[in-house]
DNA sequence: GCGCTATAGTAAAACGTTTTACTATAGTGA
DNA sequence: TCACTATAGTAAAACGTTTTACTATAGCGC
C-alpha cells in the first residue's frame, strides 16, 4: 500500500536553496502531493469515480463512495484547488472593492466603513465556502483587476464613473453593490442602504433641534447616496421655505479639504446653523471649521453625519450619527452575490436594515 | 490579420445567460477566452515562446518579444491564473489569520486590532502583486485551511497552541507572525511587537501616577505578548517590593468574562489601585467592574491598556493606551513574508516600531 | 429475443499554462 | 573537417482536476 508509485525518486530538495542537502537517500524530500489518482489506485477505481464520489455530482454506489472517503482520510488527500479552478472556471473567491480612496474609506488609523463591512463579509463568505479578497482602489497598485481570479465582486458604495467599476462591469463578472449603482444601463443588484431615509432622519433631527438654516455637504463623486441625499434635502428645503445650500468637496482631499471648503462656506453664509455632512471624515473637518470660525457646537451650529464609526465617536463633541447595521448589510451583500452566482440572473435588490438615529453632543444641547 | 481562427466565429456574447441564444449557428455561445495559443497563432510562433516572451523567464529575440506584446494588446489577452497556478504551484495570494476569537479581535462593531492590520496589509500586499485573503478562525466555518490555495500566511498574535496555527505549521506553508510565536521547536519569522517595552511603559506610567498596588490581567491563552508581559510585571513587582497579582481570563468570554473576573479580583484584593490590562476588551470590562465596585477611575483605581482602538477611546473615561503603529507593523509583516517566499530561508525577525504611551483619563487625574 | 431504461462504472479529452528536452542554425577556434 | 558553444526556437509532457461520451450489465415487459 504505497503512497505514491512513480514520483519522487530523484534526489533534490526544494527547501533549502542556500545549502545543498547531503542527499544521503535518493528520495525527494519534496512531499509528493496526494492526488485523486492515488486515491483511485488505492480504492481500485477510476479517477472519475473518485471525483464523482467526492463532489456528489454523479451518483456513485454507496459502498464505493465510503471506500473512497476512507482512502481520502487514510492518505490525507486534499484537492488541488488550482486544478479544480482551471477545470471548472470557478475560483470560490469573491472580492471586496472599495472605490472610495483609502484616505476617506479607512482613514489615518485605517478603520471605518469599509473595514467594518470587510470583517463581516469575510466571515460570511467563509461560512459559505468562499474566501474574500480585499481590493483597494487599483489606481496605485499596478495590478489590474483582471488578474485577480475571482468569481464575483462586492462593490462598496460605488461611484458610477469609477474606473475600477467600469472595468469590472465590462468584464462580465457578476457583481453586487452595497448602495445602489446609478447611471448604468443594466442595473446591478444591490443592498439598499436607504440613504434617503437616513438623510431624512438627519434633517428632521436638525430641524427638531432648532436649526433653521441647514447646509448639505457631499463628496464630489457620483454616488447614489449623494444623489438621494441631495434629492431629499431639496424637498426638505422647499417644504420649509429654506434656501438650499449644497457644498461638494473632493473625497480624495479628505478631512483637510472639507475643513477648508467648509470654512469658506461658513464665512460666506453666516446664517448657517446646521450642517448635514454624511461623510464622517468631512464631518470632522466641519467640526474643526466651526471651531475655527468661533462657532460653538452645538449651540451655534449643529453637525450631524451618517456613518457611526471611530471618527464620529472620537470627535469632540461626539457626532450625532446613524446606525446603519453594517454587519447585516455585509451579510446580505454576500448572500445576494452568491445567489447571483448560482442562478445567474442578477436582478433585483434587497432592502438593508432600517437606519436609526444616534443623537449625540454635536447636535443636542444638554 | 484575423483575430481568431477557429473559435468564436458565431456572433455570440456570453453575457445574457437568462435567454438562450437562438443558436442559428452551431457555435457555442460561451465567449471564447483568448489564450496563449491564440497569441502564438497570431504571431506565428509556438506557445512556449509566447510564455517565455511574457514571463521573461527565457531569452526571446527582441523583435519576437515585441510582436508578442503587440498581439497581446490587440487580442486583449489576460493570462488564466488558475492555469498558471496549477502549473507553477504558486497562487500569488497570502492569507491573514486571526487566531483570536472574533468576539475579542473584532468585537461587536467588528473593528479593532485585526482589521486595522488587515487594511494596511491588503494594500501592501496588492502593491507587491499579491492578493490578501481574510481568514477568521476556522472553528466555526467548516472550511479547512488546507483548501485555501495560498502561498503563505500572516498570523496575527498567534497563541502557540492554536489549532489553526498547528495545522498551518505542519502544512509546511511559509508563515510569518505579528508578535512572536512561542514554544515552537522551529522559530517562525516574526515582527516584534515589543510587548516587554509596551508593558514596561504602562507599569511605569501607573507607578508615576501613584499606583502602589498594581494587578495584571491577561488572557488565558499562551501568546507571546502575555508571556513577556508577565515577565516584565514580575520583575517590576520584585523591584518595588509589590505583591504580584496576576489574573487570567478566557478570551472567548470577552468583555463580560473579564468584567466578572475583575469584580471578584477587586473584592478579594481591595488594596489594588492600578490595573494593567493589555487586552482592550478586558480593559473595558475592568472599567465597568471598577464602577460597579464603587471605585472612581482614575482617582481610586487607574486602568491602562495596550491597543489604542475604538474601545479604548469609546470608554469613559477614555483609556490610557499605547500607540503600536500597526500600519507600519502590517507592512513589515507583508515584506517579511514575501522575503521568506522568495528566499525560502524563513529565519530572523524584524523589530516593530517603538511603542509610545498615550496618557488619558483612565490613569491621569486632571 | 427485442427494445427500452437504469445503474455504475471507465477512458480520454479538456482546462491554459509552464517547463523539459530537443533541434536547427550559426559562429568559433583548432 | 570536427568539436564545442550559443542562440532562438519547438514539441510535448506535465500540473490535477472535471466532464463528456461511451460501455457493460441487469431488469423488465412483452
Amino acid at each position: 500500500m504505497r503512497v505514491t508509485a512513480d514520483r519522487g525518486t530523484g534526489g533534490c530538495n526544494g527547501l533549502s536553496n542556500g545549502k545543498v542537502a547531503m542527499s544521503r537517500s535518493p528520495q525527494k524530500p519534496r512531499r509528493a502531493r496526494v492526488t485523486i489518482v492515488d486515491i483511485a489506485r488505492e480504492v481500485g477505481v477510476s479517477p472519475a469515480t473518485v471525483s464523482n464520489a467526492l463532489s456528489g455530482r454523479r451518483y456513485v454506489d454507496a459502498d464505493t463512495r465510503e471506500r473512497v472517503k476512507a482512502a481520502v482520510r487514510l492518505l490525507g488527500y486534499t484537492p488541488n484547488i488550482s486544478a479544480q479552478r482551471l477545470r471548472t472556471g470557478r475560483s470560490e473567491m469573491i472580492a471586496l472593492f472599495s472605490s472610495m480612496p483609502f484616505a476617506v474609506a479607512a482613514g489615518p488609523s485605517q478603520l471605518g466603513f469599509l473595514m467594518e463591512i470587510a470583517a463581516v463579509a469575510a466571515a460570511a463568505a467563509l461560512e459559505r465556502g468562499m474566501a474574500l479578497v480585499l481590493v483597494p482602489p487599483t489606481e496605485k497598485s499596478g495590478r489590474p483587476i483582471e488578474s485577480l481570479s475571482i468569481d464575483g465582486a462586492i462593490l462598496v458604495e460605488p461611484a458610477s464613473d469609477d474606473p475600477d467599476v467600469v472595468r469590472l462591469r465590462k468584464s462580465g463578472l457578476p457583481i453586487v453593490s452595497i448602495g445602489r449603482l446609478n447611471g448604468a444601463e443594466a442595473e446591478v443588484p444591490y443592498v439598499d442602504l436607504r440613504s434617503a431615509e437616513t438623510v431624512d432622519l438627519l434633517l428632521n433631527h436638525l430641524d427638531e433641534q432648532g436649526a433653521g438654516h441647514i447646509a448639505l455637504v457631499l463628496g464630489a463623486s457620483r454616488r447614489n447616496s449623494y444623489i438621494e441625499a441631495e434629492s431629499v434635502y431639496r424637498d426638505f428645503a422647499r417644504a420649509r421655505g429654506m434656501e438650499p445650500i449644497i457644498l461638494r468637496t473632493d473625497e480624495s482631499d479628505g478631512e483637510e479639504g472639507a475643513y477648508r471648503a467648509i470654512r469658506a462656506l461658513l464665512a460666506e453664509h453666516p446664517r448657517i446653523d446646521g450642517l448635514c455632512v454624511p461623510v464622517d471624515a468631512f464631518a470632522v473637518g466641519a467640526n474643526r471649521a466651526a471651531a475655527e470660525a468661533g462657532l460653538r457646537v452645538p449651540e451655534d451650529i449643529r453637525i450631524v453625519t451618517r456613518y457611526d464609526g471611530l471618527r464620529a465617536r472620537q470627535c469632540r463633541p461626539m457626532l450625532t450619527a446613524v446606525d446603519l447595521s453594517l454587519d447585516i448589510v455585509a451579510a446580505q451583500a454576500v448572500d445576494l452575490l452568491l445567489d447571483h452566482l448560482r442562478q445567474g440572473d442578477g436582478q433585483g435588490h434587497v432592502a438593508g436594515p432600517r437606519p436609526t438615529l444616534i443623537p449625540r453632543g454635536s447636535s443636542v444641547i444638554r
